[in-house]
DNA sequence: TAGTGTTGATCACTATGACTTATCATTAGC
DNA sequence: GCTAATGATAAGTCATAGTGATCAACACTA
């Protein structure tokens, strides 16, 4: 008993001829001739190795063999599963339907992701869309190429020759001081002087390989080298450390949440090369039309509230 | 796009090259050549109207496209379902597994086919069993010529030309007496005199149709017309009727509780034909190996337990 | 009981299309 | 640029699904 030869016209057959009752009957059904299913009968029953129907012979109606029953289940399973298939693929091309998974990074996923996530939704309501969150740029395009993720955020700048990038808009760094810390009184209604800076203690991220490092670079070419009071991946906690008074802290303008009323955001002079938000996709790799859609999405949306990248 | 043209060759050819992340090894895979997938992958993609893989070129792998994804998972849902079809058939083919129904009535249900389950199952343990109930034989004949049962127990004698049946022995049958009543010291150790139950008050079943059939006509053939004080179709409900004085019950010897102490049994004389009990399976139809099995459990069962019946 | 009509099986033939071999086009890596 | 590796393609071969004709088995009817 061998399934190797099995096909789906045997199936097909098999299911035709149990709703008919007859040979002759599938055969119109299946538009083929009576001895053509015959064969096909006969090939599936060689396949499998045992009788799948009785034929009383004469007008009398053939009957399904106990294995013809069991057969006919799994095949009846089979032909839904692939209508199924099919009625995903069709969603899939219309971008009405299927999944997005999106990868992302904290500042995006709280400030600029639901806004673009709910625009997504209102045009293609059916889409399941998954998030995935990671610190680093490196986790997220592992994710990608691994096709674990239709479509990530990057923080950018960023190069790669596996990717497709699209950059969204630029995300300038600004300067986190405690409300009524004694910086924050420093240059009332002026820029924060970047150089200032120097040798004050400051919060920070742990790894300033991760999305600080554009940061770290610039400033090191201003020759400011910072120092870390307190490090964390969280900007909820870095700013929580300024408010306390734990130190100023430089952070990208949408890992801030600016209503907060313990703290000031003051912009620095001279500026920082502000970091670049980007969308990445797999290079030459096939997007579904709900990727397209949703980088469409990104763009519109950034285009109105990030200001645009330098080119 | 139209999954009419799709086949099994299709699937697996997606399966083996997404394992493979190439077409020349899923060709080694499947054991046909480079150009075979090929073209096996267009078909696919040709009758899905999409494409399933992006092909680089070069020596780079190909990858799956959202749509070859999507379809991949159900691709390997089939394949699962068609290997537990194989595992399924395998099973029913060796008698080792699968499902066997088995149409029954009451005093069959009560006595005898406990005993006969078990000693099946004692030796296919791994086949699941199930049992359905009906007073009328042309109840369970429905059923089992609908295919819904495997093999019945009928009330014989019974005749069909869509049956083949096996006599499994005969069930006399017997009078049902109050322990303590008027009738049951009448002929103490003797047999009853069946015409002495003419014009009696008695227990019985309601629609002389059903498992009742042969008794009432043997009764009117000996001039004695019954008359009902109490009707049911389930034994238990007779015999408690007899103990509570309701009336004497003629009932299947294997329909009766002898160890009641609050009746007794008496054979009648003369006797009535006794029932026959039968076992029926679709006239000329394929047996799976575990309803043979059943068969012949329950003929050796029987015969330790039954009066054979007369040739 | 013979005749009739219906059914599935079988055979020889046809036609479709799956597969192979050979070759080309493309790309990565040197 | 050159080489090596990959997938695409074309032409030819061959397997096989399908057809049409016919046969055999059976139920039903007269």
């Amino acid at each position: 008993m061998s399934f190797e030869d099995l096909d789906l016209r045997h199936l097909r057959a098999l299911i035709a001829v149990a709703e008919e009752t007859s040979f002759i009957g599938a055969a119109y059904e299946l538009g083929i001739s009576q001895a053509a299913v015959s064969q096909q009968i006969k090939g599936l029953e060689t396949a499998i190795g045992v009788r799948v129907f009785d034929r009383p012979g004469g007008p009398r109606p053939v009957t399904l063999t106990p294995a013809g029953r069991a057969l006919l289940d799994h095949a009846r399973t089979v032909m839904d599963l692939l209508d199924s298939a099919e009625q995903e693929l069709s969603d899939l091309a219309s971008g009405t339907g299927g999944r997005l998974t999106i990868g992302t990074y904290q500042s995006v996923s709280v400030q600029l992701l639901p806004d673009v996530v709910s625009r997504f939704l209102a045009e293609a309501p059916n889409v399941a869309v998954g998030l995935t969150e990671h610190a680093r740029n490196e986790d997220l395009v592992d994710e990608l190429l691994a096709g674990q993720l239709d479509v990530t955020f990057l923080a950018g700048p960023y190069e790669s020759d596996d990717l497709d990038l699209t950059t969204l808009g630029t995300d300038p760094f600004v300067l986190l001081l405690q409300a009524d810390g004694e910086l924050a009184h420093a240059h009332p209604g002026r820029r924060f002087p970047t150089l200032e800076l120097n040798d004050v203690l400051m919060v920070g991220e742990p790894d300033p390989q991760y999305g600080a490092a554009s940061m770290t670079a610039g400033l090191r070419a201003l020759g400011v080298r910072p120092r870390y009071a307190f490090r964390s991946y969280d900007n909820g906690a870095q700013q929580g450390m300024v408010r306390a008074g734990v130190g100023p802290a430089i952070m990208p303008l949408l890992a801030t949440d600016p209503s907060d009323p313990g703290i000031v955001v003051k912009t620095l002079d001279p500026p920082l090369e502000p970091r670049t938000i980007m969308l990445a996709t797999p290079r030459g790799a096939t997007r579904a039309p709900a990727t397209d859609a949703f980088i469409q999405i990104a763009k519109r949306e950034c285009r109105e509230r990030l200001a645009l990248a330098r080119p």
